[in-house]
RNA sequence: GUGGGUAUAGCGUAGUUGGUUAACGCGUCAGUUUGUGGCACUGAAGAUCAUCGGUUCGAAUCCGAUUAUCCACCCCA
């Protein structure tokens, strides 16, 4: 095939085959997070620049180069030195959204959650597109551990819910911009020490962010890595009698858990708690949940100081492990009827019948290709019509015909009367429950 | 930004040391006589073998470049 454009590199077209695996996905997303309370919200994908530069970080790696599409603001408000970026994450814009929509004046804690696209230039691979796509949840207002055990909580119920297995919770705390200087400080003295032997990226970290070292997967640095200073070591009092209370929660709602004092994160708006949910079977990428808490952001974007905290799970890898783990997807539904037609009359009958069905809620299909009537059963049979009925002019002069229950072969005479609505209704809904029932 | 791999109908693949009409499965469409799907059978449509250039009497096959795509690094969901 000669297309004359394609699609994007790095993005996906979600055809109707794939596309009922989202719906499983949303739906179980939107579920779950109503249980705990969070309500939906929505911002637009792309928001000005300097929003992910603020809170994101103008460090990182995310706003340094993977910022996607920035393009240049109209002049006509004037803020136009940064211009407009398509959001590599979510939680800068509902934390911007939250704020100008005054939520953070209605009762605590206010809980939110979206399912959005977002956008990073990056080299696509296994686990990572260049619009990929996010369900993620954001809690104002609770200094608590508990919030973050509930939020913790609601990822794994959620992926319970999916039925995802073997997916594995580490946790963190990088403690308070007061505590987490002093361990910055004894870091780098340990990196300084050793510096000759570090991967020229990390002898780069050593200024700007250290506790990236920890990170590295190259050998060498992984190795001198591994006997650095621990910033669990370092919590103040209050940052350490956090992450106990959350030890302490997780273990009462039976959550498993290892701490990884590796885990860092790259955003930089993280405070005390971080996570990740890890699963092992989808290639190098693979996390699919980080969370933490970000208790600094709010007051950093302009709002009170608000404690906060949320997580953001990938869809692609979400559903990436189910498929791997063979989790069940909701089904596609299927039609509820095909109405075969033979002869110009009985099709015009196909028409108000379908309309009245259609009315009352019932997916209902009729030739739209001028078919013979084999060729019409056999299209009836592929799209996976439950019942099918055919119509001629003995049906026509009877006032009535077989319907036909295609899995059983069965088939039952209905007149088209004031009763048949109901009637077919009956016999369509009575052969639905007894399918499940045998599913069963 | 840095590595490595791959490129043949809608999808999945075969194509032997270069040799003439590029094969197979799935899917699509149509038939297998008269008003009923699934199974089987028959047939059809559908590919300038990613593109451009080179070697050769001859290239899907060898070489080069380009493009696309995949995996990995980096980083993250």
């Amino acid at each position: 095939m000669d297309l004359i454009v394609k699609r994007p590199y790095g993005t996906r077209d979600m055809v109707p085959a794939q596309a009922y695996k989202w719906h499983t996905v949303e739906k179980l997303a939107m579920e779950t997070a109503e249980q705990y309370g969070f309500k939906e919200i929505r911002f637009p994908t792309f928001e000005e620049t300097k929003l992910f530069k603020r809170s994101v970080g103008d460090a990182t790696d995310v706003v340094q180069k993977e910022m996607y599409g920035v393009f240049a603001q109209s002049t006509e408000n004037g803020k136009d030195e940064d211009g407009f970026t398509l959001r590599p994450e979510g939680t800068a814009g509902t934390v911007r959204a939250v704020l100008e929509n005054g939520l953070l004046n209605e009762a605590m804690p206010q809980k939110v959650y979206y399912i959005i696209s977002c956008f990073r230039h990056e080299r696509p691979q296994a686990g990572r597109l260049r619009e990929f796509h996010q369900f993620g949840a954001e809690m104002f207002g609770s200094d608590s551990p508990a919030a973050d055990a509930e939020l913790i909580a609601m990822a794994k119920g959620f992926m319970d819910r999916l039925g995802i297995s073997g997916v594995e919770l580490f946790i963190n705390s990088i403690g308070c911009p007061v505590c987490r200087k002093q361990y910055h400080a004894a870091l780098k003295a340990y990196f300084e020490e050793r510096k000759d032997n570090l991967c020229d990226t990390c002898k780069g970290r050593l200024d700007k962010n250290p506790m990236r070292i920890l990170d590295c997967k190259s050998p060498v640095c992984s190795g001198i890595a591994k006997d650095a200073p621990v910033i669990l070591d370092f919590l103040c009092d209050e940052c350490r009698e956090h992450f106990e209370k959350l030890k302490e929660n997780l273990s009462v709602m039976g959550i498993e858990y290892s701490v990884n004092p590796k885990i860092v994160r790259g955003l930089d708006y993280y405070t005390k708690t971080v996570f990740e949910f890890v699963a092992s079977d989808i290639g190098a990428q693979s996390t699919i949940c980080g969370g933490g808490r970000y208790d600094g952001l709010v007051e950093q974007l302009g709002g009170p100081k608000t404690p906060a905290l949320g997580f953001a799970m990938g869809l692609e890898r979400l559903i990436m492990t189910m498929e791997n783990q063979g989790c069940d997807f909701i089904p596609e539904k299927k039609c509820d009827l095909y109405i075969a037609s033979m002869g110009e009359a009985a099709a015009k009958k196909a028409l108000s019948l379908a309309k009245e069905l259609r009315d009352e809620g019932f997916w209902v299909e009729y030739d739209l290709m001028g078919r013979g009537l084999k060729a019409q059963m056999k299209y009836a049979d592929k799209i996976g019509a439950a019942f099918s009925m055919v119509i001629g002019d003995n049906e026509l002069e009877n006032n009535g015909a077989n319907l036909k229950n295609m899995r059983t072969g069965e088939q039952i005479p209905l007149r088209f009367d004031d009763g048949f609505i109901e009637n077919f209704s009956n016999i369509v809904v009575g052969d639905m429950f007894s399918d499940t029932m045998n599913n069963i």
